[in-house]
DNA sequence: ATAAGTTTGTGCGAAGTACAAACAAACTGT
DNA sequence: ACAGTTTGTTTGTACTTCGCACAAACTTAT
């Protein structure tokens, strides 16, 4: 028989000469056996990550396979030294043999971490478990030479990765600006010019011969909250970073939402206000214009606070504690701003939980309440449903690096096909 | 070794005695052959729909497998009636066996569409290349009875699978108000209150002895675009609708975004305009507010049109080509309004293609051309990412029982882990 | 008319990975 | 000492993809 009046066509996204992606128009992946293999090990140790030490029974019924199946994934594992068996536990049954747990060796290599902001480098290493090793700390010239700053990160990164026992699985880098995540390139950072085209992805992993992922920043900080914070065990939930900018990302069914080439999660420009106040990418009434702190302190100028240029959230948590009505008033105001984006973000996902990052944060828990109050007068809640609005980052300020540190594990791991 | 001081905490998202989901923490799935096998059936289906017929050679290559293993998938779907071998296509190189393309059996079973309304049914089958046979129509009253209504569903479904010469893969429902797509339940039909609380699923299912899936409205459009539509072989685009009310939905990397028990995708009310217009979901500013017929009609009420109340999309891009300026005004400020929330959603998830249904739609490539320049007006480019605004819908107008057939389409063909 | 070259489809056995069943090990309670 | 229970291991089976060789079906050159 002959086929015809068959119509196959698309939207027309694709640019010229680009090549086809995996799943896109014309281009189908199947599933070999040896990338199920892939998956199942990676989620046996999403598995450990979630929910601590497990023996082999106990991580059988948690993933719904046979024992075997679990002694055949995790012994390769242990023999190459990646996992350890700790004591047997005495059961809860009557009888029984004692379950022999399993879980990280604390003799596993670690994950090299950088965190790149305008001016300044931090580098560390991350054990598997979270703790932050080798922390060094440098500083560049934003509007400097290209060469210098290489010289300045290399030495920095060399500085840390001597302090290692054993090679890292890898290193990751969490950078401000706009960032192509899968190609590893700095496309631009408006306030340090000499990052901007930067292909570092390429230039450490040929200088140090370690895998290298990179992303921006707010995405650090969601990977981070993922592997070590309080979004461990989650599929669904965002990270929002309040700040001089204000910028987000999110988590889809256990995977990082990157868009296009990293382009997704641009929540600070998404508008909230239609013609109003200019946002410094140009458009009118973007979320970061009511939502950051160039508002609060303008806001704070405009109604007479005393030192305007240094209120903060946390300021404003103390003063409004103290009686100050205004400070008080101008706290709501600002949570109100800051609850609309999620409001919108809530609708759009239903992530159902957020996680608080930078100023914002720094107003602690009240700070959130107020935010998940506001949140929750807006959403139409559904049944079975609660809105959760956490914090992270307060105290000794190590999210974003523990973050890029998660971009190595989530790229080492792959958990998803 | 002892395993101490161990974090295995949760962000709190779940409600009392609520079951753990697969994913979430507590429980991490692994991959059994069958299902790989099962994948790889979903996906090898997948490429014939986004490409047309094929031969297994082709498949081979689109796929990135072995041809023993396209056949090895594709000859029991053969022999089982699925899919069909098509007359050899000669060659066109220089010798080489001609090639036995596949595709579709016309004789294959059909799909089940119910579009469900408030007042108004329609059902149909649709075949498996999208054409629509045996569309029957029936009214009920949307205040009525609970059991007349089902009588009335039963009946006119019935009426349409009579005249199916075998049973069909199963029956898709798109329906307006809020849906749990997960449990197959119509939570609330503001219009239809017959209609809420109704367990759907569960009672055609047991009535037809056939698969039923249930989903609103704007996501069934989607699902319409996707399979038969303009969204062909796309793994990233939106849909949305304009009308009384505004409604969208979207694809990820492949999938129809759901949300926790299909929640996801409220995007009518995103808030837009922040203490703007009252909404009738009670909040102020929503999108819905400003880019859907009320507003239209309200505007054109206020700058003394002509019969305001049959102001569309249509009529105003019919009366700006005639020369009326207050025409081309109002035409310009309503896509400009459409525009803002695609642009909100660009920003969150980068989606780069929408497909406009509805009345935006009825405006025709004009409206969409000025929706379109609008949005690239505010998003700030990336390298190589042409965002596309395309329609769907106008003409014969079964947009919607396409989709209702198409979720039975997803929910067959397995195409996700 | 025949041979060389090329592509497609099929047959056969290998490889990778999960599953089922049986058994050993290690415990508790009677 | 024995029964019962749970955990971990051993052995063989099942499912699915892969690699290689070969047959079939064509075109082109001689």
């Amino acid at each position: 028989m002959k086929f015809e009046n068959q119509p196959s066509y698309s939207l027309g996204q694709r640019g010229p000469n680009k090549d086809t992606l995996a799943g896109e128009s014309g281009n189908v992946r199947l599933v070999s056996q040896s990338t199920l293999g892939e998956i199942n090990r990676g989620r046996v140790l999403q598995a450990l990550y979630d929910n601590g030490p497990k023996s082999r029974a106990e991580l059988a019924r948690l993933a719904g396979v046979n024992r075997t199946t679990i002694t055949g994934i995790v012994q390769p594992m242990i023999e190459e030294g990646l996992l350890v068996e700790g004591d047997a536990v005495p059961s809860d049954f009557k009888g029984g043999k004692p379950a022999r747990p399993i879980y990280f060796n604390p003799e596993a290599p670690m994950l090299g971490a950088v965190l790149l902001l305008p001016g300044r480098i931090q580098t560390c290493l991350v054990t598997l478990s979270g703790d932050i090793k080798a922390l060094t700390k440098a500083q560049f010239d934003p509007h400097g030479d290209r060469g210098a700053f290489l010289a300045i990160i290399k030495d920095t990164l060399s500085a840390t990765l001597s302090q290692a026992h054993q090679a890292p699985f890898g290193i990751g880098i969490a950078s401000g600006g706009m960032i192509d995540s899968d190609n590893g390139v700095i496309l631009a950072v408006n306030l340090a010019p000499v990052l901007t085209g930067l292909h570092l992805v390429d230039i450490l992993q040929a200088h140090f011969s370690l895998p290298v992922v990179i992303d921006h920043h707010p995405r650090a900080l969601l990977v981070g909250d993922r592997w070590f914070g309080p979004g461990r065990g989650q599929q669904n939930f965002a990270a929002i970073y309040t700040g001089e900018v204000l910028g987000g990302a999110f988590y889809i069914d256990g995977r990082v939402y990157r868009g296009l080439a990293g382009s997704g999660g641009e929540l600070g420009h998404t508008v909230v206000q239609i013609d109003g106040e200019l946002c410094n990418c140009g458009k009118h009434g973007c979320w970061e214009t009511v939502a950051a702190l160039p508002w609060l302190r303008r806001e704070a100028a405009r109604l007479g606070f005393a030192n305007p240029e240094s209120v903060t959230c946390a300021r404003l948590v103390k003063e409004a504690a103290e009686g100050a009505e205004a400070a008080n008033g101008l706290l709501d105001r600002y949570t109100r701003n800051v609850a609309f984006g999620i409001l919108n973000l809530q609708q759009t996902l239903s992530l159902n939980s957020y996680v608080l990052h930078g100023d914002i944060a720094g107003g602690g828990a009240d700070a959130a309440e107020r935010v998940r109050q506001h949140v929750e007068r807006l959403v139409k809640k559904r049944p079975n449903q609660e809105i959760s609005i956490t914090l992270n980052g307060i105290g000794e300020g190590h999210t974003a690096l523990r973050g890029a540190a998660g971009l190595v594990l989530s790229s080492h791991l792959k958990l998803v096909i």
